[in-house]
DNA sequence: TATTAACTTGACCACCCGGTCAATATAAGA
DNA sequence: TCTTATATTGACCGGGTGGTCAAGTTAATA
């Protein structure tokens, strides 16, 4: 049992607290130790003693992240099964949104993880990233052209790309423009539904 | 007229490439001026004699990257003002291709710029990027939505971001997977053009 | 050639980094 | 209460950073 887990529950939340909100500002490279001590209230020593190194740490952060998302995803799925595709679509979306407002700061850890990532091992995270997120709106896909929602010549792999380059970029924009009076998302929620559900069949 | 400019031509070119190559490897932040001097065979001094700061020596490599990509796209846009738009998007997805095997350096500076500029003024350099982006790409679906070929009832604005979304997230992979036997290049250019002709229409 | 002007150099500065570890404070056991 | 084991601390280390500037080199002028 690592010495982290063996720590009272509001100091292991002051420090993954701390950890991520200087993860969410800066990416990897420049995100400081030093700062996350300061902001967690405790010594330099004893987060390398929790933690062995700067990598290890963002490892752990990392992954609260992607089980976050991993959460959300998994929910919205279950509950829009029998929906028609169009409406889980823009269920997912909605979902999406919602995450980036309970969880601003891992959004932002996510975010940067997807498209920047100058985090130690990026090829193994994103190549992870990439099969969920592959594994995930494949299975959406394989529902809808089951039931003839979604025209079953298209080449998959190749829908999924589209959906995932568009979902994301969208929420990631969302994010930035935060609490973004820049997007009207009813508006766009729809757009992009109606767009990929013409653009698929 | 600033001091760099006055220096012969080869000079100017090796702290250009030195910096160029420096810039693409690492991002801003973790970008180090001592290794682009010791690449460019320069003392520490001259190269802050010439550029003020690393800021500034950012500014100008990032600005010739956003010049390069501007000649590209310019030149494919006028080339292509006749061809249908379908026609029209897989030129414009192919003179992406050959700009990322043509400029594999300045590519990657572009795609940091884009996705996570952790550059100073990121706001700024962003908003840029996007009037652009808007801009072009809106004048594309304007020709196509005059000629009838894309449907004027759809908001253009999220015509241009769909489009933006899938082809920098194409261009991006595609530069990722270097010499990217990841992807059948024709297969895919069919495959968007087919997707967004649907889609728009 | 002698003198001046412009350019080039790299040692140096203050600062910050991830990581260490001897000293100290705290808790547990006898 | 005294002793041992464990947890916590922060001064310290080697190394890298962007940036400076007095001293040295080269080029231009007279």
């Amino acid at each position: 049992m690592n010495p982290f887990e063996k720590l009272p529950i509001d100091k292991q939340k002051r420090i993954v607290d701390a950890s991520i909100f200087e993860f969410a500002e800066r990416d990897y490279e420049t995100a400081s130790m030093n700062k996350v001590v300061e902001r967690a209230g405790i010594a330099k020593g004893s987060l390398f003693n929790y933690f062995k190194t700067k990598g290890s740490l963002y490892y752990h952060i990392y992954h609260l992240a992607i089980g976050e998302v991993k959460s959300y995803l998994r929910k919205v799925r279950d509950e829009t099964a029998d929906l028609l595709f169009e409406e889980r679509l823009s269920k997912i979306v909605d979902s999406g949104v919602q995450f980036i407002t309970d969880h601003p700061r891992l959004a932002r850890i996510y975010f940067r993880l997807i498209y920047s990532a100058d985090s130690p091992d990026r090829q193994k995270i994103v190549s992870e990233l990439q099969k969920l997120s592959d594994e995930y709106l494949g299975e959406i896909i394989q529902d809808a052209m089951d039931r003839g929602e979604v025209n079953s010549e298209i080449d998959k792999t190749q829908a999924v790309f589209f959906l995932d380059s568009v979902l994301n970029r969208f929420l990631k924009e969302y994010h930035e423009s935060s609490n973004g009076h820049k997007f009207d998302r009813d508006e766009w929620v729809k757009g992009i539904t109606a767009f990929f559900s013409k653009g698929l069949k």
